[in-house]
RNA sequence: GCGGGAUUAGCUCAGUUGGAUAGAGCGUCGGCCUCCGGAGCCGAAGGCCACAGGUUCGAAUCCUGUAUCCCGCGCCA
């Protein structure tokens, strides 16, 4: 993978104005930023240089345009500011070639290369209801891993389930009383218990007790108690690896919180030693002198069984020696920074460099589901209707001769599946939302299979232009609107790594949308005016041009749309 | 009460980490198919960036208050 075009350039101009000044470029770097179109590609605002140079900004950028030079660059000040224009030669053409050669892996790069990575994500309870931010996690977690791997780095991705505690407990207390032998190997039955369960433990302290009686078994080896829960477990984990695999999602690694069973003595007797760990009303607490106000960490509950937090600085420690990484994610839900902020600390406490290297990469809840009554929208639901959506449309397109599938369900999945996760994907991780099917359930304006259009229609007029040519001359793309494209298909590279660096899968899908836009733009000219279609009669030199970059859009939005986890179908 | 987050167009959200006239989608209104695919494109209307101060050449962005909403706060995860 060479250096992005838009990197080079960027480098040049940086370079140019630090020379002229007499800084290193270093200095520079943090001052230029994109400009507005109207005024070019880079701007440079010399506010900054006023007072050490004794002049008015407008009269240092009057200057610097006159010292700074860079081929392929057109250099002008306006006004205070000093501004580039990439020069259609030879930007255009190098930024085509660019994604063309890299095909999938424009976008890519190996800045990780060597580094490791460790992802936390998805991580369902089992048997507990499937809430809706475990979908959030999901979908946000293997973008996250994606735009790592394609970063080169060394992705570790873990499913790191909900698989021991109490709630085991509860399922398996309330089993007996609500339970239907038959259905014991039903998900959706076991859930339903399980809100039972919990609805009677909270007016009930005798069943609560016995509840987490069963859960002290399980910690102690009783293995009537492990049978059971493993066989919970197993259900639960069936039901969930069919919806990974419609997801489309992996995980190097299926694990669980009872991983560390039996093995978090020592992590305890550790923590024992320090300052601030004591008993307190029976429990075992971490009270370290941190913040005022704030809770202690909970090690062990007054009948001597463990609680997450254990487990999580056990996992931690595991994950360290296992994997020597050079980051941890935590894919979760913002509700559980207090948790992670002490965890976090905690290990930091007990003398491990690496607590640094932690990061808890939030979201923000899902709303409009009501969870305590178990009144939840599974994602199947969701997905099935989706589906049903795209496959009306579908059918339409297939009688209309405008496409040809020979499996117009698994088209539809596809479609709705791109709907569902482009919609979580589109807004910054930390926003809230509401769960809105309608919502989901659009495909107009700026939704997944909006994106997906744009890219089938590219790929379909490839196939009717006889294919992407060999060779073409850059120099015809002259229309405003094929330079605007192509600078979209520059930024790819750029967008990848910051949305990998900022774990911020929403920076790549507005990007996306941005280079759809700009693509539908350019492509619905020619249905005006015949001279501007890709496909031009009589003009086959500008004909192969256009192909050449319609494939560069293809190549830009297959790959960005692979990174996110959105399906790219050729047509649709 | 304490801590964290949020507040931008009727609704849902961006806003390149302090830079040029604050942008999209939806909705509303008006245009574009004998035409490479209309899941599309173009245009219009719509803003005291919650409020009040402050820092700065420059603030939606940083600081301090205030208001409203959301989340969290010892034996769940």
């Amino acid at each position: 993978m060479s250096t992005p075009v838009y990197d080079r350039y960027r480098a040049a101009f940086v370079g140019a104005i630090a020379q002229a000044l007499g800084q290193q470029p270093e200095e520079i770097d943090p001052h230029v930023k994109p400009a507005d179109p109207q005024h070019g590609d880079l701007s440079f605002p010399t506010f900054p240089l006023a007072k050490a140079l004794k002049k008015a900004p407008p009269a240092i950028a009057a200057d610097l345009a006159t010292k700074v030079s860079v081929p392929g660059l057109q250099i002008a000040s306006a006004g205070p500011y000093l501004n580039a224009r990439f020069l259609l030669q030879p930007f255009v053409g190098e930024v085509i070639d660019q994604a063309r050669s890299e095909g999938e892996k424009y976008g890519h790069s190996e800045a990780g290369k060597g580094k490791t990575v460790v992802i936390d994500y998805s991580s369902p309870n089992i048997a507990k209801p499937i809430a809706f931010h475990h979908v959030r996690s999901t979908m946000i977690g293997n973008a996250i891993a994606n735009l790592y791997r394609s970063q080169g780095w060394r992705v570790e991705g873990i499913n790191y389930l909900g698989d021991w505690g109490k709630q085991f407990g509860l399922v398996a207390v309330g089993f007996q009383e609500y339970g239907d032998p038959a259905r014991r190997g039903e998900v959706a039955h076991l859930v339903d218990v399980y809100v039972k369960a919990n609805a009677r433990a909270e007016s009930d302290p005798e069943f609560d007790e016995r509840a987490r009686a069963f859960f002290r078994r399980m910690e102690e080896g009783d293995q009537e108690a492990l049978a059971l829960w493993e066989e919970f477990r197993e259900t639960s984990l069936r039901d969930f690896k069919r919806v990974y695999e419609r997801l489309g999602v992996r995980f190097e690694h299926y694990e669980g919180e009872s991983r560390y069973q039996g093995k978090m003595d020592a992590i305890i007797d550790e923590i024992a030693k320090k300052p601030g760990t004591k008993e307190s009303e029976g429990a075992l607490i971490v009270d370290m002198p941190y913040d005022e106000n704030e809770p202690p960490v909970l090690l062990k509950k007054n009948d001597g069984t463990t609680l997450y937090a254990t487990r999580d600085l056990a996992a931690a420690h595991d994950r360290y020696e296992r994997f020597h990484f050079d980051r941890a994610l935590y894919v979760v839900a913002t509700d559980q920074s207090l948790h992670f902020k002490q965890l976090f600390r905690t290990l930091k406490e007990m003398g491990r460099p690496w607590a640094d290297r932690l990061i808890h990469v939030n979201f923000g809840r899902v709303g409009g589901q009501s969870t305590r009554k178990g009144k939840l929208t599974l994602l199947t639901q969701v997905l099935d209707e989706a589906q049903a959506v795209a496959l009306e449309k579908v059918k339409e397109n297939i009688a209309a001769g405008r496409i040809q599938t020979d499996d117009a369900e698994k088209l539809a999945d596809a479609i709705g599946l791109g709907a569902i996760v482009f919609g979580d994907l589109k807004n910054r991780r930390v926003t809230d939302y509401d769960f809105d099917l309608e919502a989901f359930l659009s495909f107009e304006g700026h939704t997944g299979p909006y994106l997906q259009y744009a890219h089938a229609r590219a790929c379909n007029v490839l196939r009717r232009g006889g294919g992407a040519p060999a060779s073409y001359d850059p120099s015809l793309l002259t229309l405003p609107e094929e330079l605007a494209l192509v600078r979209e298909i520059a930024r790819l590279p750029v967008v990848t790594r910051e949305a990998t660096e900022q774990n911020e899968p929403s920076l790549l899908a507005r990007y996306l949308l941005d280079v759809a836009s700009a693509f539908s733009r350019w492509y619905t000219l020619g249905n005006q005016e015949r001279d501007k279609r890709v496909l031009v009669e009589g003009n086959e030199p500008v004909k192969h041009a256009r192909l050449a970059l319609t494939d560069a859009v293809r190549i830009t939005l297959a790959s960005g749309l692979t990174l996110l986890g959105v399906p790219t179908p050729e047509n649709m």
